[in-house]
DNA sequence: TACTAAATTGACTAATCAGTCTATAATGTA
DNA sequence: TACATTATAGACTGATTAGTCAATTTAGTA
């Protein structure tokens, strides 16, 4: 339900190619290693019906940002399941996100090339809630009831955050190697360094 | 000792400003987002004399990768200390990597973003060493004594990257909490998290 | 000193860039 | 149908780019 619309709009098909080709070339030669030209090429458009949907071309790596991180984000949107032990609950986010990024090789890595880049402005970033907004609840819940370390929530998100990026590249390196096993004992390192 | 040299090769002073500006922009800015004129100007020199050390600017980042990749690896080339624990071991790699990434932000940031990027020939990546070399020696030593748990040497070696990263990142996203407490804190992540 | 090679300069060039503009086609609406 | 709005096209433009080149200075050597 949450792939073709952006903030409930509902792209246009032609500049859905524009977001496309752009996500594909960012990633491969970076924004300014992009022109506008081959970009419009990619898509199979022309030039002015690109700046016809987008004014400039940091407006558009703006869009690229918004449409990739909500991608990302619908998908993991879950909250604590009771029902599930504390492990079972990080996992399942953590996993969400593991997949996230194996099927999707080119948002997350435009995701981690872009999001601390100069070109997406703060404005933009407030659009998106972080992927914090699920972690918090686990972290409350988990200093709680003992099952983590204590250590500042800072600290905790930016390691899952950087475990999630490392697995994924390292199935991306090692793509024979993926397998739930594997993906378990992945998960085992995170787990077993920030639980009690 | 291992500061102004390349490989063996003394590098003129000219040739170092140029190097240290393009540090300092190709980070900030990008390689496409930087003019060899804006190099050329903030290094002092005439676009001339940049392109009489370096033949194309393709030549100039392939440079400044060795340059910047040996000033990370000739900090920490030691081996395997016997008269300390294996844990100690470990940590004393760690660190040397943690440190060099929050002293020299530039260079770290740097190797970071551009050691998958495409202008990076892979000639150039063969030039220089991986940092697996310090690790390969700790990780045999540690399955054989049964320290660390029997994932694959490329897993570990990914996983102890990553937590490098990490840390890095986080404490210079977080400076006013980087001290020994905390760099021990998050240690202990990485160490319970590959340890049996 | 006299000669050579290397270092340095900055004006210059052909190619490429982001973005414009005018013309035409498609779509919606009354 | 008649009219207005939106979508699409691609040739075009002024600015910027990586890299060149001829002229000049500096350094090394005999």
């Amino acid at each position: 339900m949450c792939q073709i619309n952006l903030h409930g709009v509902i792209l246009k098909e032609k500049e859905r190619k524009i977001l496309d080709a752009s996500l594909k070339l960012f990633v491969e030669r970076g924004f300014h290693g992009t022109s506008t030209a081959e970009i419009a090429k990619t898509a199979g458009v022309a030039t002015g019906t690109l700046f016809h949907y987008f004014k400039t071309k940091e407006e558009l790596i703006n869009r690229l940002y918004l449409y990739t991180k909500e991608s990302m984000l619908c998908e993991s949107s879950k909250h604590y399941d009771d029902k599930k032990t504390f492990k079972e609950n990080i996992k399942e986010l953590w996993l969400k996100f593991v997949h996230f990024g194996i099927n999707e090789p080119y948002k997350f890595q435009f995701i981690l090339t872009f999001h601390c880049s100069p070109y997406i402005t703060s404005l933009t970033k407030e659009q998106v809630e972080t992927h914090a907004e699920g972690m918090l609840g686990i972290y409350k819940n988990g200093i709680q009831k003992q099952k983590i370390k204590e250590i500042s929530f800072e600290m905790i998100m930016d390691y899952f955050w950087g475990n999630v990026v490392t697995v994924v590249t390292h199935f991306e390196k090692y793509p024979e190697k993926l397998n739930e096993k594997n993906l378990d004992m992945a998960f085992e390192l995170l787990w077993d360094g920030i639980s009690k």
